[in-house]
RNA sequence: GUCCCCGUCGUCUAGCCCGGUCUAGGACAUCGCCCUUUCACGGCGGCAACACGGGUUCGAAUCCCGUCGGGGACACCA
């Protein structure tokens, strides 16, 4: 094949925390765009910043990205023939290329120092400038250069910017953007760590890895003019670029931990399932038609364009993503269900590891009571409790169903007629409680809103009768007798 | 402050490039009704948007200009 035509994309996080929806976002959207023209999908760690980057957050990274699904075809742990994939590896390769730049005097190096620069930046605003560097070390003399290495004086690496013309980034998303060259800044290649900086690491690796589309948020459209220059400054022809928008809270700022929930990691311990995630982040600046929301991983590899990739910000919707999610509960068998929800019920107390095999089944027996209701693994805990205790607590609001003067008497023939019954089938059940109801006069509710809450301490609960069967005649009847305790005391 | 991006129901969006088919469609959320042992599901229905102002045109959500609003970037962070 020929590789200029190739199709190469990458996702390149900085190991400083751990995977965020909008980064999640960015990589599904390589991902789909890799899959979708049978192109590579590539994993580069860009671990330049010492101070930020950790283990622990590279390894959260990787565990997100495989529970969501987004393999890559090279990158840390698979190799690859463009490696290293991490940033800091590859130090040799950008000193080497910043030398280059150097010999052609296309950069410079700069003594300022930190402190110098700040006083300088803080002048400019002061006065209501354009903040940028003054260039003073731009034309030093190669004299001036070398009595200064020669003092051991620390320096950077700085871009000698063109100070006239433009350049144009042609953008799939937001079409084509233009920069006075006037704006741009002498800005740093090389820090005095030796260490590159982001605009430089990346367009070397982009370049040297062959990527032939960048698809990232649209905070570094400002980036890619200065990354242009320096493909140019190599000759080099630059990817095409795909700025996407970024993803806001309800308050319209950059989402953040504040609005809630912006790990991916997070969403996995609240019982997410990884496709709805999928489906809802596609969604999220992403669109095919006017009407399908529903799109199983392989549409969305065949159906996805970066054409179809909105130009608007997108606030961040927890109860559409929550919908999604259990439209995709429902469609996961009961036993994945089951298993979806122990953590929680662990996490919560209501069951204890080892989980015997009874237990299991169990708990199987419980989500499909349970049914639809669960869209989301955590909420099995308010869901079902009363499954898992031995003894229920009411809710604060159930006090005034409790206290009708019927429940008392009914509750007590409910109890005598259960006891009698053969077998504790929902459908024998439900002939007791019906027939207890006509006979009585009651309306149907009148016997079942007590009964639920002396079953689950809930008013509101799964179907009652598939409750009673699960929990059993004993525990029934003795949660019966309880309530019936409680009722007699607030008459 | 400077530069850049963006502006259709509360939210995600379709429509915009190639003006009329848009009394602007769908989905989530919300409200009401039905179903019903409660909740959920399901069914039916309601509320709800082209930021504003000028042009261009027989005709503008769609093209042009301006205003306003929001966001992002301006680090030896990525």
């Amino acid at each position: 094949m020929d590789l200029s035509s190739q199709v190469r994309v990458r996702f390149a996080p900085s190991p400083t925390g751990y995977l965020h929806v909008g980064g999640a976002r960015t990589a599904l959207f390589n991902w789909l765009f890799a899959r979708n023209k049978g192109g590579q999908f590539v994993l580069r760690i860009e671990d330049t910043d010492m101070e930020r980057s950790s283990e622990e957050s590279y390894r959260a990274i990787v565990e997100d990205m495989r529970w969501l699904g987004l393999d890559w075809d090279e990158g840390p742990k698979v190799g690859g023939d463009y490696g290293p994939y991490f940033q800091s590896e590859r130090r040799p390769i950008y000193s080497e290329w910043c030398q280059r730049l150097l010999n052609e005097g296309k950069a410079y190096r700069c003594f300022c120092s930190q402190d110098d620069l700040k006083r300088m930046r803080e002048e400019l605003r002061r006065l209501g400038k354009d903040i940028k560097y003054d260039r003073r070390c731009r034309d030093l003399s190669s004299d001036e250069v070398s009595q200064r290495l020669d003092a051991g004086k620390p320096f950077v690496v700085r871009f000698k910017a063109p100070l006239s013309g433009q350049t144009i980034v042609e953008d799939i998303v937001k079409g084509n953007i233009t920069f006075e060259n006037s704006t741009l800044d002498d800005f740093i290649l090389l820090k005095s760590d030796g260490y590159p900086t982001y605009n430089f690491a990346c367009v070397i690796d982009d370049m040297l890895m062959k990527i032939s589309h960048v698809i990232r948020g649209d905070d570094h459209l400002s980036n890619t003019p200065k990354q242009i220059l320096i493909y140019r400054a190599f000759g080099a022809t630059p990817p095409r670029f795909a700025h996407v928008p970024m993803i806001m809270g309800p308050d319209r700022t950059r989402l953040s931990k504040r609005h809630g929930a912006t790990s991916v990691g997070q969403f996995r311990e609240d019982g997410y399932l990884p496709e709805a995630m999928v489906n809802y982040l596609a969604l999220l600046g992403w669109s095919y038609d006017d009407a399908t929301t529903l799109f199983a991983r392989e549409d969305l590899i065949a159906k996805f364009s970066l054409e179809k990739v909105s130009s608007t910000p997108a606030v961040f919707d927890y109860a559409k993503l929550q919908w999604l999610n259990g439209e995709y509960m429902k469609r996961r068998p009961i036993s994945d269900r089951a298993h979806l929800v122990v953590p929680h019920l662990i996490r919560a107390g209501l069951v204890h590891e080892p989980l015997s095999a009874e237990l299991k089944a169990y708990i199987g027996r419980v989500v499909d009571v349970v049914g639809e209701r669960l869209k989301v693994g955590n909420q099995i805990v308010e869901l079902a409790d009363f499954f898992f205790k031995d003894e229920i607590s009411y809710d604060e609001d159930v006090a005034g169903i409790l206290k009708q003067h019927h429940v008392p008497a009914v509750l007590k023939l409910l109890e005598d007629r259960l006891e009698k019954l053969d077998g504790f089938a929902a459908a024998s059940i439900e002939k007791v409680m019906r027939g207890l109801v006509s006979e009585m006069g009651l309306k149907t509710g009148q016997l079942f809103q007590p009964v639920r809450i002396a079953l689950t301490g809930k008013k509101h609960s799964p179907d009652l009768l598939r409750i009673m069967e699960v929990l059993g005649k004993e525990r029934v009847i003795a949660r019966l007798k309880l309530a019936r305790k409680k009722a007699l005391e607030m008459q």
